[in-house]
DNA sequence: CCTATAAGTAAGTGTTTACTTACTTCCTAG
DNA sequence: CTAGGAAGTAAGTAAACACTTACTTATAGG
């Protein structure tokens, strides 16, 4: 009567099973996903589920394992990097590829932030290859225009951070916080938004001697901030 | 031979509870957060918990709404908007103070973002109170600098957005992700750069007329970003 | 057509979970 | 002094949990 029940491979419903576990997991976060559901939800039962993994915490890394390996942010970051265009198109063109991709899936930053949260093992390693890595990139970007007379004098990293700060905080209270249903915001006009600031922030005036400066200028009012 | 056990008042009882559920769902989130821990740690038996709460949801929400109603950043956002200095003093301190208050303490926002992932219905009155408000007031204080021509025309709630997803963002890197044992940085170097950045970004050009003005100066290279 | 092997399951295991019931201990108002 | 109500507990319950065991079924190679 029932249709045909087709046998996978070992290694489909291996991957099958990922599929499933990446999309709860990174929905409800570790605690609150049951194998299960997970079963359920790949059609098959739980025992099947620990003959493909030895428990919950193994599958569950090797979900994270595999988005580490599989996703790659960086590579479109250096890409777009690396595409031509000014500072201004450049910058837009890295807010709007994030925003973007964070608006189609979620999964990425879900599991990111839930095993942050959660602090499992592997949420170093994660964000080692998710944070650490996409600042220094985009710190050497910042470096580059300095040494080319482009930027002011700014500490790279935490200008780097600034920028990815301003587009992923937004792509967040959009996303995750349902920032959406107050107000929707076209991805073109807010990257290019974001990326005029900033890049308008870090500048070099335009108009200075281009020999050697010893000191700098003077800033008003900014004593009472330095220890 | 055991300390004379003193018996809390109903009320006192209630407080205590809360506070030890308060740090335990901020720690380990709802799923993760057992009754039976949570009456452990406030050394009393699980069945109290239920004398008090009607179940671990009503606890969780008092535990939410005790939040909302105490703790109140925009407070903070207001006193230092309007404690004078000139634009980089105060968003200088603004930043700081957020970086400072994430730093001592992250309970307020590890419950946001548990709550946000976990979707709970109270999420949105959370969201609402803490980040909607918040960004409506810096939006304020962007609008009336872009009215005195100090600022230049930027969407008012898109520059808020971006000035304070550069302060959080960073200090979720330092303080959930552990960026801090990566790199730690002065709180106030990093407050004082990251509102240079935003203020000279959205800065007016200083020599401009001040009479009315019908088009705004093209910019160039921009075209293909436009729809 | 067999048969070995791997895919897959039914029906459990002990433990943990949120929550309850029936009881005891303390404090205080009359 | 004492009675009653409130603070607090011991010992549960049923369901849900991660995980196991012993079994059945499909399929590919000889």
């Amino acid at each position: 009567m029932a249709t045909a029940q087709t046998r996978y491979s070992s290694a489909d419903r291996r991957e099958q099973i990922l599929d499933v576990a990446t999309g709860l997991f990174a929905q409800q976060g570790f605690q609150g996903t049951t194998t299960k559901l997970i079963a359920e939800r790949s059609g098959v039962t739980e025992a099947l589920i620990f003959r493909h993994f030895p428990g919950k915490e193994e599958l569950y890394w090797a979900v994270i394992e595999r988005k580490i390996d599989c996703a790659s942010p960086i590579e479109h970051l250096l890409e777009n990097l690396e595409a031509g265009g000014d500072d201004l198109d450049i910058l837009s063109r890295v807010a709007f590829d994030v925003l973007e991709r964070r608006a189609k899936d979620q999964t990425l930053s879900r599991l990111l932030l839930y095993s942050a949260l959660e602090k499992h093992e592997l949420s170093e390693r994660f964000f080692r290859n998710y944070i650490v890595d996409y600042f220094e990139v985009m710190a050497r970007f910042v470096r580059q225009g300095i040494a080319a007379g482009r930027f002011r004098k700014v500490d790279p990293l935490l200008a780097a951070r600034g920028f990815l700060g301003m587009v992923v905080y937004h792509s967040w209270i959009q996303e995750l916080y349902g920032g959406k249903r107050v107000q929707d915001f076209d991805l073109h006009e807010v990257s290019r938004t974001l990326a005029g600031i900033w890049l308008q922030g870090v500048r070099a005036e335009k108009k200075v001697a281009r020999g050697p400066r010893k000191t700098l200028p003077r800033r008003k009012r900014l004593k009472h901030l330095v220890r």
